[in-house]
DNA sequence: TGACAATAATTGTCTAGGCATGTATTGTTC
DNA sequence: GAACAATACATGCCTAGACAATTATTGTCA
């Protein structure tokens, strides 16, 4: 049984200020590099939306709708509908289980695969240029540092 | 004129692998905090995307429609349509200025401001328990990390 | 076996954002 | 002052996500 630390008192409601804050920091992080592989993708005609799910199709070998609404962290409706545009442009295809009749199996199809082809290069270029001047040792550091507040987040989620 | 350091080399193509990189962590953490302070935002009937406005509304003591769609990095349309719902609810109120006439200004209502009161010790007490375990020396490196991060995504943007 | 819970996928309805277009107003330039 | 660009806002149409309800199937347990 871990003890969870206490929480920081880095911040405070009364003087709290959206600008100087990393959860605002890192937002406009996140619009950065989400803006900036969009912009380097768009001739792909795919959305940063739509290619969330063919990746993970490629890095999985297939899935199923659940898996993927869960490992994208979208309702499961939403999913559907992302998959119906898919399907409908040919980048994956959805088959109904046969040992389990209510799931559906997705995969990528040839030309999803190909469309996805520039993706990891694209990513790394992205989150590298966002990168420039960091030593390995900051990386590290920074990484370390966004795993512990996303365990912090867990433990604030799950009853302490 | 400032010299922009090469971008590092901490990714490649090859081996791109979603789950390792900074930007999933940034983007679960996001999802992390947003969710647990709608969470513990709900009983007011405000949504992760409207207490925005309204809080630098707050902060501003007034805007218009550009600016707060440019500070909250939105379309100008989706803005309109945002401050429809938000007049729609008495939370904030609109009227062309007479200066100049194509710009509307926008104002909270007292009900506005009741309603967004306890939003700023809900994101503190959010960011808090996010960083539960850090030292200051760790918060502040984490912020400079960031800072950095958010420089180099500029200075891609703008030609360099 | 039969009742019941749990799970998977889908659909309807809402909020929400992106892009293109349209309209009114203001600034600029000749 | 008139033509033109620029700006502010609004609207239409699309993608997209959240929530609730529905249906089909599977697992569990008395």
């Amino acid at each position: 049984m871990t003890r969870t630390a206490a929480p920081a008192e880095f911040y405070k409601a009364a003087s709290y200020c959206a600008e100087e804050s990393v959860g605002y920091l890192m937002k406009r992080i996140m619009w950065s590099i989400v803006s900036q592989a969009d912009k380097r993708l768009d001739a792909h005609d795919l959305t940063s939306a739509q290619w969330g799910p063919l990746m993970r199709l490629r890095n999985t070998g297939g899935s199923t709708v659940a898996e993927l609404a869960r490992w994208l962290n979208v309702d499961a409706g939403a999913m559907t509908r992302l998959l119906d545009r898919l399907e409908k442009k040919n980048l994956c295809k959805r088959v109904r289980s046969s040992e389990d009749r209510r799931v559906v199996e997705v995969e990528l199809t040839a030309e999803g695969a190909a469309a996805i082809a520039e993706v990891p290069a694209v990513l790394a270029e992205v989150l590298n240029g966002h990168l420039a001047g960091f030593s390995k040792t900051e990386w590290q550091a920074l990484r370390t540092y966004l795993q512990r507040m996303l365990e912090n987040g867990e433990s604030m989620r799950d009853p302490g």
